[in-house]
Formats: structure tokens, sequence, C-alpha cells
DNA sequence: TACCAGGAATAGG
DNA sequence: CCTATTCCTGGTA
């Protein structure tokens, strides 16, 4: 239950610097996702002193476009970033929201009371949206929020969804065998001598999610509280999700994918995917498969034909298809 | 060039 | 055993 990897204090943390263009979204960039070298260092890194704070609280984590899913909530992020992409360092800083709650450097005086103040909105903003995208990830994962729980398989899913994101080469091997508890007790010196490259950016992710799951503990039980709507969730199950149930599932948030997949017309259960390169990805990073694109995604999808699960609608079109029995 | 259909072999739970 | 993956041939827009 407690985490003991919580002693979010001190030290230092880097996050990268990424805008919209800079995703991998063609299929250049997933043979990139593929190709196991690439001897660029990842983009855009800084690094941000972190400051002591309370434990409970994200300590320090600067998000200038904390993109992890790319939902639209979370694209003003985005904006900003791009309306100023090169920005030096500490100018970025200066306009970024953090995420503090006390111990922040700030001014003094009355100018500075209204300054905490419009941080804190900031502040509890991007927390949200940073707990929000966590859960995204978690439940496209399949994997618990909390790092200390995940098993080797969690924690290569997460590796690869990190690399995903953050268009990192592939470092999955060298972190082979590893449990999450493992990769908790690793130092950023450990990350960084695993992997040269990018140990530091992902030792910096997981620190984001330490962190989280260091807030979220209260209300953990099982954790998979589900709101509203959408229950008929194939990741408590136990069992590999299905292709149609993985599809289904984005298709439940439009929030989220609409960008890539969406309804047609969720009566007839007819819908369109929109970026299938994007949409093959992320069931490659679910089904923890590198190598998936569309071709062998679609190929799955063939074989609901003669299951009668999808089936291509009447007027068939390019990259549409219909569940035969719409919920 | 990207998508579509389906056979066949194989992997993996 | 079943589903999904991988690879393939050939076809369409």
């Amino acid at each position: 239950m407690g985490s003991p990897g919580c002693d979010c204090v001190g030290s230092t943390v880097h996050l990268p610097l990424m805008s919209f263009s800079d995703y991998p979204h063609s299929e250049s960039a997933l043979q990139a996702w593929e190709e196991e070298e690439d001897t660029k260092p990842p983009r855009g890194l800084i690094s941000v002193p972190k400051h002591t704070v309370p434990e409970r609280s994200l300590q320090g984590v600067f998000l200038p476009c904390f993109d992890m899913l790319l939902t639209e909530n979370s694209s003003w992020l985005l904006k900003k970033s791009e309306a100023a992409p090169p920005v030096p360092p500490c100018k970025a800083l200066e306009q970024c929201p953090v995420i503090n709650s006390q111990g922040l450097g700030v001014p003094s005086g009355l100018e500075g009371q209204v300054e905490e103040r419009c941080l804190e909105q900031v502040q509890s903003m991007v927390l949200g949206e940073v707990l929000k995208d966590i859960q995204t990830a978690c439940k496209l994962l399949n994997i618990t929020p909390d790092p200390m729980e995940w098993n080797c398989g969690n924690v290569q899913k997460w590796l690869l969804w990190t690399e995903h994101l953050y268009r990192l080469p592939q470092v999955g091997k060298v972190f082979q065998e590893l449990s999450g508890k493992d990769l908790c007790s690793m130092t950023e010196e450990d990350f960084r001598q695993r992997s040269m490259q990018c140990g530091d950016l992902l030792y910096a992710h997981l620190d984001i999610w330490r962190s989280a799951a260091c807030m979220k503990e209260p209300c953990t039980p099982g954790d998979n509280r589900l709101h509203g709507a959408e229950e008929a969730d194939s990741s408590c199950s136990g069992q590999p999700i299905h292709l149609w149930q993985f599809l289904r599932e984005l298709l439940l948030k439009p929030h989220n994918y609409g960008h890539c997949i969406r309804w047609l017309n969720k009566e007839k259960g007819i819908f369109k995917i929109e970026d299938s390169a994007y949409v093959s990805r992320l069931w490659g990073i679910r089904k923890n498969r590198p190598a998936m694109n569309y071709d062998k995604l679609s190929r799955s999808i063939r074989q609901y034909y003669k299951k009668g699960i999808i089936r291509k609608p009447d007027v068939s079109q390019r990259l549409v298809y219909q569940f035969v029995h719409p919920v």
C-alpha cells in the first residue's frame, strides 16, 4: 500500500520540450521508433531545479507541453509552446506553469500574493491534467498508476509508451527483467548508466508518475474507480484485451482519441479510423508489439468478418468499419 | 501509395 | 485451442 519510494525531495527534474509537430505521426516516425539506433539526443531537454516541498505534492514539475496523450484538453499547453518554440530554458521557465504547492521562490509583497494566487490556479489546472493524462495512459496500457506495483511486463509497456511519447530510441532491453520496484529503487545515475541518451528523461518521467501516485494514494483501494457511463471495461477483466474491445474503448473517449478514430454513426456502430498509423501504434503499445502497423491491425480486423464481430459497412469506404452488434 | 481481401504459417496466452 | 501476429499475393482507388 504505502509507497516507500516517495522520497519526493531534492534533485533535479529534466523534462522534454516538445511541440505538436514533434509528435510522431508519420510512418517515418514509426520507423524511427522501431529502429534501435537513433544517435540524436532527445531534443529540447532542459533541466529544472526542484524545490524542497512537503510530501504528497508534485515537486517542481514543469510542463511546457506534457502531452501524454495529446488530449484536446491539454492542447492549450501545446499551443503555448508552439507559439514560442525556441525559448531559451531560463525564459521558458518563467512562462511555464510549475506544479508546486509551496516552497517556490515566489516574489513577496502584494504583487507576489496576486501572482501566487494565479500560480496556484495554474498549478492545480496542470496538476489535474497530469493526473488525468496518467489515468488515461493507465487505461490505455492497462497498468496501475503506481510504478511500485508494476511487474516486468508493465515496466516494458510503460517504457514503450514513454519512448513513443518522447520519440526515444528503444531502450526496453536495457531495462529488461526489472519490476516497478526495481525501477523505483534506481537512482538517476543508474538510469543514466543504463541509457546514456535518455536515462535522465526516463527517470524524470518515472518521477512524475511516482509523485502522482504519491499524491493520489488516499483514494486508491482498487484504484479503478470508473466514473460515469464507461464501465464495460476490458481492463480489469484480467484476460488479454481483444482488438475490437480496444477499438471500442478508444471510440468511447472521443475527447482523447477523436482525432484518430471516431464514430460515423454510433447507433449503427459505424466508425472511421482517421489516423491509421496512430491507432496501430497505440494498439502495438497496448499489446507490447512495437512492430505493429496498420497492415497487421487491419488483418486482425478482417479476422472478425467471419466471426461476425466487425464488418465493412454496406457502402464500403476506406478506413471505415462497422460493429455487427452495436451497443 | 495506401488501403483491402484473405491464405497460410506461426506465436502466445 | 483460440486469437492475434506476421508475411504474402493480388486487387482497387
